[in-house]
DNA sequence: TTTCTTACA
DNA sequence: TGTAAGTA
């Protein structure tokens, strides 16, 4: 299928498809005018890179990631060190998490404070 | 009409 | 990400 069925066939935009392209993950071959041509595999591929992204992760872990997704849900293989990726991943967000929990308390902290107005 | 690339908002 | 331009 062409770039325009399969964002059809994902609801993601031509635009969107050609960058993740550029990302590295998603594969395309070429017709002999150029256009780029997808197997009905991509759409579960394109289906995973969006459940992939909803849960904030980059594109860069994304591309390690991909290859050890099972086939039919997003979810994992457990191949090569895609523990430890995703380990770091849960590490990183607990750091801003942290950070977040800093400046909440310290806006509210305002809040408490009787203005003078 | 659809797709392609490049580039700007 | 959307969109414009100029093609094939």
């Amino acid at each position: 299928m062409l770039i325009g069925e399969l964002s059809r066939r994902t609801g993601v935009s031509t635009r969107l498809l050609r960058y993740y392209e550029e990302q590295g993950l998603l594969a395309a071959g070429r017709d002999p005018n150029g256009y780029r041509r997808y197997g009905d595999g991509s759409v579960v591929t394109v289906r995973k890179i969006r459940v992939l992204l909803e849960a904030g992760l980059s594109t860069e872990v994304i591309r390690q990631v991909l290859p050890c997704t099972k086939d039919d849900g997003p979810e994992f293989d457990w191949c090569s060190g895609i523990r430890d990726i995703l380990d770091r991943e849960l590490a990183v967000i607990d750091d801003r998490i942290e950070g977040l929990q800093r400046n909440r308390g310290a806006i509210a902290g305002f809040l408490t404070r009787p203005g003078e107005h």
